[in-house]
DNA sequence: AGCGCCGGTATACGTTCGTTTACTTTCGCG
DNA sequence: CGCGAAAGTAAACGAACGTATACCGGCGCT
């Protein structure tokens, strides 16, 4: 997509101005529900009728937005990941690599995130499978460090979904914060997840042989 | 308010009219910010200058709700704390009569609820503070419990916060849900508690009794 | 050279909307 | 009885909206 990684092949500039001023307008106004076509095109400097020679409608345009973010979160944390030596910096170094990117796309995030609990069922099932993919590999990344390996792999992807969905709040706060409230917000997100993970294995019976959930 | 405690001593069919269409609107299209006074009106039967009788704007009945919605939350777990006798049952007790208010007022706690990531500003800031509130009273309790009485209170009050925004996101699921994944969703919920609590004791440095809550 | 598609424009149609205004009805109360 | 406030109505205002249609220039091909 044109606004997250620069169009390389695909040269359509107007399209790419709708999009801009459509997270652009979003940002502002919280919701892709809330921007109008007609509003929306004015600020991408086009007539009206240009907006369906590219999209069928609004949600088109916020799936596509949505995909792109998607893209973007899981070559991110992949890198990460990818390049883990410490099960210990887990934690720190995904958070870090999230908000970085959070920052540098500040717009397309906060829109996204929202659109979770926004209006459309649509974007909002897209938001939901984004996340139930991004916990599914966290999960699976979890799994390998010596600390939650004994447990069950469904127990970390629910205690991963949980973290991925408070994560998704927090940042919410994050982008409207100050930068001595955006530090506080790292912290205690970093501690919330910390915390998580270690009520999980605290709260498992002594012996690691008996399950039933 | 009219359509929470039923009217007592208030008598104002029009006005209580429009609050339960209101949230029956909200509930069906996602946020206050989402209908029109016309439309609301026309849902109320009413002409569409009556709403200017009895509210400047949308906003205005927006707050009203949520004030009626955070008086009876707040009724409803004074009368569970009051009772308490076991500090094990905390969560369970207090997770049941949330759940309980929730599905008897459906509509107004789903509309609050979502409210908190809204479009309107002051909506929002409502919702924070009742989250806010809640969490104070809820860290007061906690304090006196004996596993978790040595955390120092502003912890407990983060925590405390961390928990209700939770629920309040999972509540949002549970409304949509059915009978069978209601009661996974308040298992989860309730386990997520414990866990939150039982994680902000593990990391505690130095406290070795234990008697996870 | 000619054809067709792609992205753009201008324009028009019918809705719906928020809000104001001026008028009416009802009713408690001095 | 009379009157003022409260709660309702109808009607009108201009504005904004989504979408459809018809038209046009440029580009890539064959």
């Amino acid at each position: 997509m044109g606004a997250l990684n620069p169009p390389a092949t695909e040269d359509r500039p107007g399209r790419d101005r709708l999009i801009a001023a459509a997270l652009q307008l979003a940002a502002a106004k919280r919701s892709f529900a809330d921007i109008g076509v007609r509003e929306l095109t004015r600020a991408a400097e086009l007539s009206p009728g240009a907006f369906y020679r590219h999209f069928a409608d609004l949600e088109a345009l916020g799936q596509e937005v949505i995909r792109a973010v998607e893209a973007a979160l899981h070559e991110a944390l992949a890198e990460v990941w990818a390049g883990l030596q410490d099960a210990e910096q887990l934690s720190r170094l995904s958070l870090r690599a999230y908000f970085q990117l959070v920052q540098t796309h500040q717009d397309a995030f906060i829109v996204c995130a929202r659109e979770r609990y926004g209006a459309s069922r649509s974007l909002r099932a897209a938001m939901r499978n984004l996340q139930q993919g991004l916990a599914r590999d966290l999960a699976r990344v979890l799994a390998h460090t010596p600390a939650l390996a004994p447990l069950p792999l469904a127990e970390l992807e629910a205690a991963a979904l949980d973290v991925v969905e408070h994560v998704n709040i927090r940042m919410l706060d994050y982008v409207e914060a100050d930068a001595a409230d955006r530090r506080r917000i790292r912290q205690s997100t970093e501690r919330f997840v910390q915390s998580h993970f270690a009520g999980l294995l605290a709260l498992r019976p002594r012996t690691p042989a008996q399950s039933a959930a």
